[in-house]
DNA sequence: GAAAATATTTAGACTACCTTAAAAATATAT
DNA sequence: ATATATTTTTAAGGTAGTCTAAATATTTTC
């Protein structure tokens, strides 16, 4: 049984090598779990034995499909419980992270089936990333940034690209959460932000970084 | 902040001295969380300038205040982990203790009060057992064993002694559970056992032992 | 393709916690 | 009050994980 520092290991390689083309190297791991290169290559070492990936020196580490799955297991365990602390506790989606970083440890099939259930078996998170099911599948949906859309355009947002405190405390600012409709009024050329209607209430200037960090489907598309 | 193992040597310590009048020795501590004596002096050596406990060679150890509010504190986090476990998930009580003894080490203040707020502000737990308030005060109940009963009394069921899981699986077969009424039809001098009606149903003898561990309040009073 | 820059690994040491075996202190029994 | 049994502590060492500094490989640049 993998231990918690082990399944934070597999966690970041998942992560890193999702953006990676398949390989994570040892200074992208270490930046990762705010640790050193060289407790990196050892850590590695130590695990290499345990099947979780293949790691050859110098030439950096990727996944087996059992480390795929121990990764999506912990994927799907830690957005299970953000469900849980937003849906059910009325936590805010900025402050669930952390305590779901501690609870998605916590090693019991049975325990995560029966929050699954009792949640009514969401399909995505309270930031709009989807739930793997029990066999590490993801669904995948129909979305783009908010960049994509011309004016006169209205999306429907459904997921957040970044994740950290400030980024969404500033759209709690703007009353933008999933679901919210958001209009765009005009392209401004000078810095590619864009004057948009939100909730066809308030107008306001999105930056270019906040429209590539906004997910949204097309109003009345499928 | 105290790391898993501390609180897992407070929490031992507390509910050793709860019974021995006050102190807790080092045999008792490895007993109960099974380890090594060795082990314990070597952990209570370096805790013991932490604050939480006084601790003399030879002489074993007592909790300070500070330590007294950490053991409180992590009895009222497993028990309110358990209400959620059995209310919401609907685990049944003999299932829940090893989950509850993993999840009372999150540490936030904050995740226990939206928990308990969740759960209604649960008074007891599911086998019982009193929950502490954020001070530490536990709310205490007017109970006896089911020995104290005399013939043709009626006891309700409002908590058990013993938590192993083949006690409460037992008591599971005999449709005990929390608010199970249970009258006493005879006691049989042999062997001190009672011979009971459970539920108004059904007719069963309960031996000495298992009447120890139920603890009841009469039927009709206060 | 050599020099410089960067990335990675090795070496040695540290902490928290655990272990067994032996020594010392305390408690019990005669 | 001494002998015996029990409890506790010390000593020495192990594992998982961390670190810094130094050595080595790889990549980039010219």
């Amino acid at each position: 049984m993998a231990s918690i520092t082990e399944e934070n290991y597999i966690k970041a390689i998942y992560k890193i090598t999702e953006k990676n083309q398949g390989s994570a190297n040892t200074n992208a791991i270490a930046a990762h779990l705010s640790t050193s290169p060289a407790s990196v290559t050892d850590m590695l070492k130590r695990l290499s034995d345990k099947d979780y990936f293949h790691y050859e020196k110098y030439k950096g580490v990727y996944l087996t499909s059992k480390g795929i799955k121990l990764a999506t297991d912990l994927v799907r365990r830690h957005r299970l419980w953000e469900v849980f602390l937003v849906d059910k506790l009325n936590f805010s989606w900025d402050e669930v992270h952390d305590l779901a970083e501690e609870l998605e440890h916590i090693k019991s099939d049975d325990l995560i089936m029966k929050l699954d259930n009792f949640l009514g078996n969401p399909k995505y998170d309270p930031h709009g990333d989807p739930i793997p099911n029990a066999d590490g599948k993801f669904t995948i949906r129909n979305q783009v940034t908010l960049l994509s859309l011309a004016k006169e355009e209205t999306g429907v947002v459904v997921g957040v690209r970044e994740h950290d405190t400030p980024f969404l405390q500033y759209l709690n600012e703007l009353k933008i959460n999933l679901g919210s409709e958001i209009k765009i009024l005009s392209h401004i050329e000078f810095d590619h932000s864009r004057k948009v209607l939100i909730n066809d209430e308030i107008e306001h200037v999105l930056s270019h970084k906040v429209c590539t960090n906004l997910f949204v489907k097309l109003k009345n598309h499928k």
